[in-house]
RNA sequence: GCGCCCUUCGUCUAUCGGUUAGGACGGCAGCCUUUCACGUUGCAAAGACGGGUUCGAUUCCCGUAGGGCGCGCCA
């Protein structure tokens, strides 16, 4: 039997960084295993649903790289089959209706808790003949949970799990209005759809326990699941605004690369062996469930930023410009970026990229550090660039103009050989006529190396440059 | 409060009873060097605690402590 798998977020917020890990897996899954993953989005919470929360999850899942097979389900569509299957839950005696009012409830579970007692639902109507109900209310269908006993669930992940039944109570499945909770429409909804592996957050693992419930009262199969450990903050509480529970966009927006946070992700809670730097390819190819721990991850920006700049200097310039300019609408600052960035200028873009992404972690960083790229004579100067600029160095600045005049291949080496023989003629040290280059060419103290940057500039912009700083 | 889960360097992790407890990020130091980086070499850094089981426990069991999750007509 093929193995399918599926992503089922609520739309109620952007995709966070822990949906996209589970995303993750069980894309991972289902490409290792040749099976598909779908996708279903969980909107039966009407209030809280939105049309922008869906766009920004697919768009996140999109910018991942993260696919799904077909349509992705709406779940609040198939609210008629949801009602069917808990009419057939009552019919066959595995469920009732239950004429509390929602507000009856909210007071009995305040009264349970002031008294520090367990506020669970004490099956009121589980055995009530229907007709003592009251006029006017609009019942509730619960299941029968059993009694006695434990509900037992093996997890892939978790092992062997009991849960005491005593401690699960006669949940909602179909609220008043007739719209189901997500306990039944999971469940109705994965066994439908054909789900066999249900790869998910660990804070569903005594959901799975009541689902387990449901899956028996009709007599379906119970899929595998594997809950996976959720990833806490660096302080290691849950995961908040103040550390990481950001959208994917905003992960985007800092200038990580789509593949280097599917790396990190995958390497929360799952590994094989001693890999760390890993391609979409070689992760398909070794992920596992049995890869996955059972001890939550904190995350960790830097080790985020190492794999970004990894994978930053590991692409190819002619892609990396392309994924840059695309990005740049992205970034904070970007589009005033893209706006100074002339054809011309992209051409000298081109040509720093190699000395720029060594030195770059985050798209951000790259294209902070190619200002000097985009600017406009003259150059302002950082303090530190002032510095570097005494009249001593405006005077050899001066002298550098007919050497470069004369370089006849204007190429970083042959640039290299004329001043290192200027060098030589004054006697100077190359930090001594390399540092105010720099601050003249580029506005500050630190760049690429000041050769590449010559001719990232070409002659002609950098003469000019030149001359706005050397003393005349 | 009740239930469930977790616990190896600061962080992510390897180890599937016998290892000098390995790797990666971060840190520190050296090298490289025109700046900053990159790269490279080396160093420091861990089995929460207490009991068992065993010839031998990081590994298996129990307890304690700490942390997490769940306990909605939210998902």
């Amino acid at each position: 039997m093929s193995v399918v798998t599926r992503f089922a977020p609520s739309p109620t917020g952007f995709l966070h960084i822990g949906g996209a890990r589970t995303a993750l897996f069980n894309w991972l899954y289902a490409r290792h295993t040749g099976g598909k993953m779908l996708l279903r989005i969980e909107d039966t919470d009407r209030e809280r649903s939105t049309d922008a929360a869906v766009a920004a999850i697919l768009d996140g899942l999109t910018w991942l790289g993260l696919t799904w097979e077909g349509e992705p389900v709406h779940q609040f569509a198939r609210a008629a089959r949801h009602r069917e299957v808990a009419e057939e839950l009552v019919a066959r005696g595995k469920a009732y209706r239950a004429y509390e009012t929602a507000d009856e409830l909210n007071d009995m579970r305040a009264k349970a808790r002031a008294e520090g007692r367990f506020a669970r639902y004490e099956g009121t109507w589980r055995d009530r003949d229907p007709s003592e109900a009251p006029p006017g209310v609009a019942p509730t269908i619960r299941i029968k949970s059993p009694l006695s006993g434990e509900t037992v669930i093996d997890d892939r992940v978790q092992g062997r799990v009991a849960f005491p039944n005593k401690d699960l109570d006669d949940f909602v499945i179909l609220r008043s209005d007739g719209t189901p909770t997500y306990m039944l429409a999971v469940v109705v909804d994965d066994h439908d759809m054909g789900v066999t592996h249900v790869i998910r957050g660990d804070d569903h693992l005594t959901n799975g326990g009541r689902q387990k419930i449901l899956y028996e009262a009709m007599g379906w199969e119970v899929p595998v699941m594997a809950h996976v450990p959720l990833i806490h903050g660096p302080d290691g509480a849950k995961l908040s605004k103040r550390h990481g529970a950001m959208g994917v966009d905003a992960y985007r927006a800092m200038g990580y690369l789509p593949e280097a946070l599917r790396n990190y992700l995958a390497r929360l809670s799952w590994s094989h062996g001693d890999a760390e730097i890993m391609s979409t390819e070689e992760m398909v190819e070794w992920f596992d469930i049995d890869g996955i721990g059972r001890s939550a991850a904190r995350f960790d920006f830097q080790k985020l930023e190492s794999l970004n700049g990894h994978y930053i200097k590991a692409m190819p310039d002619e892609r990396l410009l392309e994924t840059l300019t695309a990005a740049l609408p992205h970034l904070p600052g970007g589009n005033e970026f893209l706006a100074r960035l002339t054809p011309e200028k992209r051409g000298r873009l081109r040509l720093a990229l190699p000395g720029l992404k060594d030195r770059a972690r985050t798209l951000n960083d790259l294209f902070a550090r190619a200002d000097f790229i985009v600017a406009d004579r003259p150059l302002a100067l950082d303090a530190a660039a002032s510095a570097l600029l005494d009249p001593a160095a405006r005077s050899l600045l001066a002298g550098l103009v007919p050497v470069f005049q004369a370089v006849e291949d204007w190429q970083a080496p042959a640039i290299e050989a004329a001043v290192k023989a200027f060098t030589g003629e004054r006697a100077v040290k190359l930090g001594q006529i390399a540092q105010p280059l720099r601050a003249a060419l580029t506005g500050h103290a630190t760049s690429p190396g000041i050769f590449e940057v010559l001719a990232a500039l070409g002659r002609e912009e950098s003469l000019a440059r030149i001359a706005d700083q050397a003393a005349s």
